[in-house]
DNA sequence: TTGCAATAATATCGACTCGCTACTATAAAC
DNA sequence: GTTTATAGTAGCGAGTCGATATTATTGCAA
């Protein structure tokens, strides 16, 4: 196990993906598609505009916009305008979508059988890469509301000015800061 | 770092793995192109073939065929068909698409920066995910051909009968079995 | 308060993936 | 010598993706 090669581990890493990738297709969603729903499902609700979405997954606001088209056209989310600030739109999983991401287990169950060792080696591994990735694009942490410099107990945003849900301190957000 | 949940685990491997995507294509090249050229860099004589390609990278015959022409028409890769086998074809990277492959640096140099102990334990987790993704949809292990019960000293394939070039040994074979 | 720059979201375009179903060759098995 | 398996491809429809342009809307400054 010693002496990998980056190389080695990058093709090993690609092959991981591009396998996974396969199986998503299962469900009636591609995994452009399942990525969008899974973030939602996981974001709270400062965080789930298109620009937010498409800055999480590395990808443009046009083709986060015509998935979001997509998935709507599909029953799984639903968009609500903002009235305060017109431009703004934010989007929401319906049940439907919901079901999707909570359907979605096959990679999950082959984490879940892993033993506990090898999933923390996997994390911070991933974590080490995840750091070194989003420092070189300058990108956002999109880390727990819980653990960001804005969150007081309450449980309340100081950024934001908003009071918090029980929930919310664990969801993903938009302008998490360490 | 302990008690990692499987969910989460899940969406950090997507989250890597998606903005490492949007940096492949600063190249010419989509995320399933680069995947293609770096197998066909990857792979034995015996395993170029479309089917190979196909399989090992989860995809159907017809998708992985179509990208196999884009990549010949770029001008990456040569297509050379059997004497003996007339269905049967084999492609080859050029001078341009080993290019491609060896320029495509970005992911290497983070995975390089890494600590020895967390790529191992980056490696042994993603090992064992590909074993039980392979598992579950009976696919080839593609190993290297050194390590495969047909490969002989000489070198030598005693499946197919043939002598190998002293490269051969370590790349990889669609054939391989442990 | 008018003017302009920044921001948010879409629309459109062209190249391409992807699963799918058909289809053509060719080769091997009976 | 016919069936069956294998290898590759074509074409379809949905949709990604970057790029570019467009439309609103907001905020700021002269």
């Amino acid at each position: 196990m010693a002496n990998t090669s980056p190389s080695d581990l990058r093709a090993l890493f690609d092959r991981v993906t591009r396998l996974s990738a396969a199986d998503v297709w299962n469900a009636q969603l591609n995994p452009a598609q399942m990525a969008t729903l899974e973030y939602l499902a996981r974001a709270n609700r400062f965080s789930r505009a298109p620009s937010h979405v498409a800055d999480y997954l590395g990808a443009t606001r046009g083709t986060v916009s015509q998935t979001l088209k997509a998935l709507e056209r599909k029953g799984h989310v639903t968009e609500t305008r903002s009235s305060t600030d017109k431009r703004r739109t934010t989007y929401s999983l319906t049940q439907s979508g919901a079901d999707a991401v909570a359907g979605d287990q096959d990679i999950q169950q082959i984490l879940a059988a892993l033993p506990a060792a090898t999933r923390d080696g996997l994390e911070s591994g991933l974590r080490d890469v995840l750091s070194a990735l989003l420092a070189r694009r300058d990108s956002r942490s999109f880390g727990l509301c819980r653990s960001c410099k804005h969150h007081a107990t309450g449980p309340y945003c100081q950024l934001l000015d908003a009071a918090l849900t029980a929930e919310e301190p664990n969801q993903i957000c938009h302008e998490h800061a360490a």
